[in-house]
RNA sequence: GGGCGCGUAGCACAGCUGGUUAGCGCAUCUCCCUUACAAGGAGAGGGUCGUAGGUUCGAAUCCUACCGCGCCCACCA
């Protein structure tokens, strides 16, 4: 047997492990009809992405759920893949460019998207790499990119099909402008966050008067964009006004006061400047009230040629500018600190600027429909429970969805305009621009007042018959519109990539089998049985896939939803690398090993809520892998390394097991009786603390110790290997290297741990007399180690003999039966075990300890101070008065002998029985200390 | 403005549908380098479970209010 270093070095061992999977195909998924499938759809990191203890905390949960199930019998697959991630993929490279010193307008599109795709095929499996690291079992050969070409079928195919029910449609609304990304957002990318700003209350001076109305704003600069003032109609102040007319001042415009219900009497003046182009109630009101739209921002929130003087300048620019005219002019009546909140780019965190223009929108509502009746019906769960309700609220005030994007990198619209027939874009087929025309957002605008043929192919032009002319839409889809297909599109759906092509028309015959076996994988693995996740992409992901698959698979995505909490630092600020308070999950691969960041993240999440973290918290799992190294390596030194086939085979025959061998066989399957129960409910933490307390709490501190007395003795060997084996099972989901690498030695040969099946649970080995019989044994011990402690004897103040007397014939019997136990682990070389009157033999020669069956007395050379030993029965006899009064009281309580269930009650009568006998046994050896 | 979560030992957390004397880890203190492991072993101290009510035979657990902290959603300029 080869030396085996004292520590646990995990260096090296990682690498190869995930290796020898990867090369014996163990996270292959394929049909097995003959197996339940078992399939979670990974939340694709986008290919910007590395590694933060979010992805690990995630990666590592789907990691556990799919070993355990593979161990299990499932077919377990976990699908991976990657998100193109347009606007933050996009950003990350335009930065790059800029460090060259260009622009992508300046590189024009097609140059700028070959860019994108190797920059893409450089850093874009960074984030996989990282993946591996952290051991992730998952189905790589089926990885798809949401751009690849089969996937992008498929994002081409559900446009044209919800076009064509007319759920798909183009719209001139406000919508979150990124005046840096310069692309619309959908809603739920322009988080709101409050802001410290200032409410500016501005005269407005009426035509031919010189008397103004106060209006009060946040954004002084939109004003030169006001085509009208309104007020409550109910509110008597101004009932008057309603209908005169206003010069605008700055810009001279003249503008009309109206009346409109949403506007708030109590707040700021009650009057409000209204510009319909610029924030969404002022344009509903425009809409109500036929009010001119005025755009005064070209999309860089710049202020354009409509914005009179402060044309060029930002918008920012624009405010103080504004601000400062109105000053000069007496207009600025005052400026109050305010408070509320701006939307801001989610990938840029540039403040939004709401705008006017047309964009593509999906009509969500009666998509919707399915996804909530699903999850009202409970077909779909979520753990925990509490984001049912997050989820429906969403669902069923869910908006319109802006899926067009104006940024270049993503999937492009399939929709197509004549170049030809619509004179409109004659400059522009000038331009010769063609397919990879660049589009300004004006353009964009003019595209939209035409009708567009939506298609995936280059289609011919309705009226003149040609395709020559047609110009494609320049506008990308949100990333989410191809992630929310994900669970169904990654196995090939809709299955049309296999076009008919040059050869004739003909697919190939492999081509063809390929299609057959995408559908029969897709029939067997959808819907797939878990999501794992972060509540930050309920919205975003979650809810769009329940979507997705109804509309497209008529089925549920998935059946389970698990959201695990945030990972947040000890003070407990959300992670987050701006913050700076991120701890790098690679550099706690890299100095406690993959393992101990694996079993410390997951003992440390309790389900759903959050996860607070920091560097020390590592050393937990690091700690516990270590232990199970020293406790197998001690269980290998002292196996018959010749014969290590003969251990797994060995039948351990249950009558003729010593108490400790049947006691840690009875520990370990009621440990794993309840790990199996907490993995079914997705309760991890819990069954990585279960096997935490039985591996190192029961079987290092107990089972290896008494072992060590007849480690000769066969059968103590094939229980040592029995347990050590099986508990590497329950612990590979968890800690997947250390536990192969440590079972390969116990089983050389014998393939991967991986492919073991999982412990069956054998209940005939849960014995609890047995456990009532061994905590005889273990309180002696404690009682005995006490004893030592508390009085603080050097080693040799001590005899070590101890006396025991017993109070029944039964913990005689096993105390006399386990005296190898007790003098081992209690350190004793010599034990009297009598049952006779417990009170005897006290003497000053003698400390003592009671047990709850046992009185122990060891002989000291010093002599025992027996006022602190009455002292210390007192406590004890107090204590235990303290107990017995209250349940005297319980049981005296009518209320509570009739209401009470009647195992309660019979429990409470015994536990009251018992302390009443230790009462009395404690105040006899009191008594006899004088 | 609505919704959600959290306040349990110095720190960070468990405690599942209410039922023994409320637990784990880290930290602290004492002893021990006992031939698997000092990243270890044996022990100890430390909590009126945020506050106040209520329901109940029984509350850390359920209800109400309040006080702190955090998150999400919403068009109050």
């Amino acid at each position: 047997m080869e030396e085996l270093a004292t520590k646990y070095s995990f260096d090296d061992i990682e690498e190869k492990w995930y290796n020898f999977w990867l090369e014996k195909e163990f996270f292959h998924a394929r049909k097995n009809l003959s197996k339940t499938p078992f399939s979670i759809v990974i939340p694709p990191p986008n290919v910007t992405g590395i590694l933060h203890m979010g992805h690990a905390l995630n990666n590592t949960i789907q990691d556990i759920l799919i070993r355990f199930k593979k161990m299990n019998g499932f077919e377990s697959l976990w699908m991976p893949g990657t998100d193109h991630a347009g606007i933050a993929t996009q950003n990350v490279v335009e930065r790059k460019i800029a460090r060259e010193g260009m622009t992508r307008q300046q590189l024009g599109r097609e140059k700028f998207l070959e860019n994108v795709w190797q920059w893409k095929e450089e850093y874009g499996s960074t984030i996989i790499r990282q993946l591996k690291r952290l051991g992730c079992a998952c189905d790589w050969q089926r990885a798809r990119f949401t751009m690849d070409e089969e996937y992008s079928d498929a994002v081409i195919e559900v446009f044209i099909r919800l076009f064509k029910k007319g759920l798909i449609y183009r719209g001139n609304y406000i919508i979150n402008w990124c005046p840096r990304c310069q692309t619309a957002l959908a809603d739920e990318e322009a988080p709101h966050k409050e802001i410290d700003g200032f409410l500016y209350y501005i005269k407005y001076p009426f035509k031919n008067s010189s008397q103004y109305l106060v209006v009060a704003t946040t954004r002084p600069e939109t004003m030169l964009g006001d085509t009208a003032v309104a007020v409550n109609p109910k509110d008597l102040r101004y009932n008057d006004l309603i209908g005169k007319t206003i010069i605008l001042p700055l810009i001279d415009r003249e503008i009309l006061v109206i009346a409109d219900d949403f506007v708030d009497p109590e707040f700021g003046t009650g009057a409000v400047k209204v510009t319909p182009a610029h924030d969404q109630n002022d344009y509903l009101m425009g809409k109500r009230h036929n009010l001119e739209f005025i755009n005064i921002f070209s999309p860089d929130a710049r202020c354009n040629e409509l914005s009179g003087d402060y044309a060029g300048s930002d918008r920012f620019e624009a405010r103080q500018a504004i601000i400062e005219d109105l000053k000069e002019r007496k207009l600025l009546e005052k400026v109050v600190a305010h408070k509320h909140t701006v939307g801001h780019c989610y990938r840029c965190h540039t403040v939004i600027e709401p705008y006017l223009s047309k964009q593509w929108f999906v009509k969500m509502k009666p998509l919707a429909l399915p996804g909530i009746e699903a999850v009202e019906k409970g077909d779909i769960k979520f753990h925990p429970q509490r984001w049912t309700k997050v989820y429906l609220n969403w669902m069923q005030n869910i908006q319109d969805w802006c899926i067009s994007r104006q940024i270049w990198w993503g999937h492009r619209i399939p929709a197509w305009y004549c170049g030809k027939c619509n004179s409109q874009l004659q400059v522009y087929l000038e331009k010769g621009t063609g397919n990879n025309a660049e589009i300004s957002l004006d353009e964009i605008n003019v595209l939209s007042d035409i009708e567009p043929i939506v298609s995936k192919e280059k289609p011919c032009c309705d009226k003149c018959g040609s395709a020559k002319f047609m110009i494609q839409d320049p506008q990308v889809l949100d990333t989410w519109f191809s992630s929310w297909l994900r669970p169904f599109a990654t196995f090939g759906w809709p299955f049309t990539s296999c076009k008919p092509h040059a050869l004739g028309g003909k697919l190939e015959q492999n081509e063809k089998n390929k299609t057959g076996l995408q559908k029969e994988e897709l029939k067997y693995f959808y819907p797939t049985t878990v999501l794992v996740t972060a509540p930050e992409i309920i919205f975003f992901w979650v809810a769009r896939m329940i979507i997705a698959g109804f509309e497209f698979m008529q089925n549920a995505p998935f059946k389970d939803v698990y959201i695990h909490g945030t990972v947040r630092d000890d003070s407990g600020k959300k992670m987050s690398k701006s913050l700076g308070n991120s701890i790098d999950p690679l550099e706690i691969i890299a100095e406690y090993g993959t393992d101990a960041l694996r079993f410390s993240l997951v003992s440390n999440t309790a389900i759903g809520q959050d996860v607070f973290l920091s560097k020390e918290k590592f050393e937990f799992g690091r700690n516990f892998c270590n232990k199970i190294w020293n406790a197998s390596r001690f269980i290998l030194m002292n196996l018959d390394s010749e014969e290590l086939g003969g251990y797994a085979k060995e039948k351990i025959k249950k009558e003729n097991l010593a108490l400790a061998e049947a006691w840690v066989l009875s520990r370990f399957y009621s440990t794993l009786k309840q790990v199996n129960i907490a993995l079914d409910n997705y309760r991890l933490n819990e069954a990585a603390n279960i096997i935490y307390e039985f591996f190192w709490h029961q079987f290092c501190d107990w089972y290896i110790e008494l072992a060590k007395l007849s480690i000769e003795n066969t059968q103590t060997q094939a229980v040592l290997f029995k347990i050590v084996e099986q508990s590497l099972r329950l612990l590979h989901p968890f800690i997947p290297f250390v536990s192969e690498e440590i079972w390969q030695k116990f089983k050389p040969g014998c393939g991967s741990i991986l492919e073991q099946s999982w412990p069956q649970l054998d209940e005939s080995f849960i014995n609890e007399k047995l456990e009532t019989n061994m905590q005889i044994v273990i309180d002696v011990c404690t009682a005995k180690r006490n004893l030592r402690n508390e009085n603080n004897y050097k080693p040799k103040d001590i005899i070590e003999q101890a006396y025991i007397k017993v109070d029944s014939l039964e913990a005689e019997k096993v105390l006399i039966e386990c005296q190898d136990y007790i003098k081992k682990l209690a350190k004793v070389d010599k034990i009297f075990i009598s049952q006779e009157n417990i009170d005897m033999g006290y003497s000053q020669e003698f400390a003592s300890c009671s047990t709850a069956n046992t009185l122990i007395t060891i002989p000291v050379k010093i002599k025992i101070d027996a006022e602190r030993e009455k002292q210390k029965f007192e406590s004890q006899i107090n204590e235990i008065s303290n107990h017995i009064l209250r349940k005297d009281r319980l049981l005296n309580n009518e209320n509570y002998l009739k209401k009470a269930p009647s195992h309660v009650v019979e429990k409470e009568k015994q536990s009251l029985d018992e302390l009443k006998q230790e009462l009395e046994k404690l105040i006899k050896i009191k008594d006899a200390i004088e």
